[in-house]
RNA sequence: GCCGGCGUAGCUCAAUUGGAAGAGCAUCGCACUUGUAAUGCGAAGGUUGGGGGUUCGAUUCCCUCCGCCGGCUCCA
């Protein structure tokens, strides 16, 4: 405890003195900085302090808000507290696990043998409310992990007790508000009463630690926020997410179908939603060309003895194994062996390294089934998948290139953010320290030469080398898993790759995995929630609706849609015998980015009357002009926004 | 796979304590020939996810299987 006063410099450049021992909110106070604007932590050099702990040294002092990553989590965690203090009330023989602050929210985590359903919830949330009135202070101790195991073991919270002898620590800290306490590093607000909106959402099974061989825990999902107009705003954000969700506009857009009697995580296409998959497996073909892929095919099934040699079938990946005339096959989990094998079918020599292998490889992969989800998680899915082989002197060009390729296709797709992560060399892993090292160098450097702002994931990297994951942030702010790029140290030195190197002897190749979209499946839910199902003119099924006003003018349509075909737009006329604003809406409902209506008028004028999604609505346009323009905004592969 | 919830017409949803399965949209037929987000009338559509049980009687209660949803875990 320092003797001296504590000397605290602001943002704005002022300066304060406190005595010693005063507290953070004293010093708030003392700077002149209003609690009332929601200050809920504050920190010294950076450094989080609790309001109401005394200050051991002097620094730079600041005030934490809600508006703070640090003071939500703050924020939320004390929410999780008030819960797990509202359920203990309401089941004293709940056993409490963990309870922290995640994105948008807290979950804890409960040991009860009677099942709390949704509908206990409000109890809970009642209770919670009350908790908040009382306003309850949170008390911080110290205490020696003895002490602390003593006081939970009389509880009875086994999984505290358990969690502080693995914490392995002389001394523990426990907050404590009223009767509740709990084992916790912190920091928290310093009352319940400070917990201003809150809701619980959802509850859900989850193993204590994760670890799907112990116990079954019962955890509560809510989240926090400083206002109840942001909870208000939160919650509505979530019911617009809704409305995105793939596996409701899926169907309804008539894209796809998965259903019961042809098998769950098995995807299938309709006209709408295969005409979406070929345009983008024909730009994907196109631009894979360009850069020097060359396109293999390979079969869905292949020797169980491959899988042996791969080490899928010692790592038990999930695979569906059958026989032919007494032999073993396994459908294809992935492509690699197959593209091995096309390299290994003659003698490489390096001057033709790097090797390009590209295919739209369709695996099958055995996804328990609670795990499945729309398109996002199938058990049948379409890779672009691609293996580069190559020296390592060559493979700084091949990681820069297959980045840059990464990049211009989100960005075509219509993404703009990326969250990318370098995943490092984990405790488990083949090959030699010098690739590793080597391999991650090249990954860092191409990022970094791209401009590309990254973030490490140590030791999270897969087995058989380092990888660069990018995550896409879509139109209402979401973060979905896009391309990956992966050395492997693995499969070359398995299935015994080598080239004849310059110096005439038998060298091992570099392989790179990497793709583009991920897969066509997952590519396609992701891209109906960033467009809401609206897609822009050259992905959508159908990019012109044409509506004849009456039975006479649906010659005059099917000219046009003639017309419009042959400059190979996507065209379709309702010819049906309805008033024009049911066809209107209708068209609108299938997002069918442009909408032409021809009458009387627009024969005798030649001309058609354009209506679009994104809000364009003009009559008499001249025809040509009106292609030309379409056919610039397809091939431009623009994104509008809608 | 595990925990919890759910499953009624193609879709969205009704059906009192266990007592005759219903509506809107979509579909089909007829009429209407239409000018920018729903024309009218009519018809058809169901072993209430499958199987079993309790009961005089089950959409309703119980068991089981399948599937879906929210999670755990994993990944394209």
């Amino acid at each position: 405890m320092p003797s001296a006063p504590i000397e605290l410099s602001l943002q704005d450049g002022g300066r304060v003195t406190v005595a010693p021992g005063s507290s953070a909110r004293q010093a708030l106070i003392a700077a002149g900085l209003d609690l009332a604007d929601g200050a809920l932590l504050a920190s010294i050099d950076g450094e989080v302090v609790e309001l109401d702990r005394p200050l051991v040294h002097g620094g730079e002092l600041k005030a934490i808000t809600f508006a703070e990553p640090r003071g939500a989590e703050a924020y939320r965690h004390t929410a999780s507290h008030v819960m797990a203090q509202a359920v203990k009330r309401i089941y004293p023989d709940a056993v409490l696990a963990i309870g922290p602050a995640i994105e948008d929210g807290f979950y804890y985590d409960f040991g009860l043998d009677e099942t709390i359903r949704p509908d206990d919830l409000p109890r809970i949330e009642e209770e919670m409310a009350r908790i908040v009135a009382e306003d309850l202070s949170l008390v911080r101790r110290e205490l020696p992990a003895s002490e602390a195991k003593a006081l939970f073991e009389s509880r009875g919270e086994s999984y505290k007790v358990e969690l502080i002898e693995d914490l392995g620590q002389d001394v523990v800290t426990i907050y404590e508000q009223g009767e509740f306490a709990d084992l916790c590093r912190g920091p928290h607000l310093s009352s319940t009463g400070a917990v201003a909106a809150f809701k619980l959402l959802s509850t859900a099974g989850a193993y204590w630690r994760g670890d799907e061989n112990r116990e079954m825990l019962q955890r509560i999902y809510g989240t926090a926020f400083d206002t109840p107009d942001a909870l208000e705003e939160y919650i509505h954000n979530r019911e617009e997410a809704e409305k995105r969700d793939h596996r409701r506009l899926g169907p309804e857009l008539e894209l796809f179908s998965i259903r019961d009697e042809i098998g769950p995580g098995l995807v299938i296409y309709h006209p709408r939603g295969a005409v979406l998959r070929t345009v983008i497996e024909d730009y994907l073909k196109q631009e894979h060309a360009r850069r020097g892929y060359e396109l293999v095919i390979s079969p869905h099934i292949m020797r169980k003895s491959v899988w042996e040699t791969s080490g899928h079938l010692d790592m038990q990946y999930p695979m569906y194994f059958f026989e032919i005339e007494g032999q073993g096959y396994g459908i294809k989990p992935m492509n690699c062996p197959a593209h091995i094998a096309i390299y290994k079918s003659r003698t490489r020599g390096h001057h033709e390294l790097p090797i390009r292998y590209f295919e739209l490889g369709t695996v099958y992969r055995h996804e328990r089934s609670g795990v499945l989800h729309g398109l996002l998680r199938v058990r049948g899915f379409t890779q672009d998948d691609a293996h580069i082989f190559c020296t390592m002197e060559q493979a700084a060009d091949e990681i820069d290139g297959a980045i840059r390729f990464a990049f211009e296709a989100q960005r075509t797709f219509g993404f703009t953010e990326f969250k990318i992560a370098l995943s490092t060399r984990p405790d488990h892993s083949v090959g030699n320290e010098e690739d590793w090292s080597k391999a991650t160098e090249v990954l860092k450097s191409a990022l970094e030469s791209n401009g590309l702002d990254y973030f490490i994931d140590e030791g999270e990297g897969v087995f058989y080398g380092p990888k660069i994951d990018v995550k896409l942030r879509d139109a209402i702010g979401r973060l979905w898993q896009g391309p990956t790029i992966q050395f492997d140290f693995n499969l070359p030195r398995r299935f015994e790759m080598s080239y004849v190197g310059p110096d005439n002897s038998e060298h091992t190749p570099v392989m790179i995995h990497r793709t583009v979209l991920g897969s066509m499946e997952r590519y396609m839910g992701i891209l109906i929630e960033h467009y809401a199902g609206a897609f822009p003119a050259w992905l959508a099924p159908v990019q012109v609706e044409i509506l004849p006003i009456a039975d006479r003018h649906v010659e005059h349509a099917e000219g046009l849609a003639r017309k419009l075909r042959s400059r190979s737009v996507r065209v379709q006329v309702n010819d049906e015998r309805e008033t024009t604003g049911n066809k209107i809406r209708k068209a609108w409902k299938m997002k069918v980015p442009y909408m032409i209506v021809v009458g009387d008028r627009e024969v005798e004028s030649q001309s058609v009357s354009v209506r679009s999604l994104a809000g364009r609505d003009e009559r008499g346009v001249d025809l040509e002009r009106f292609t030309a323009e379409l056919l610039d905004e397809i091939a431009s592969r623009r994104s509008c926004e809608v």
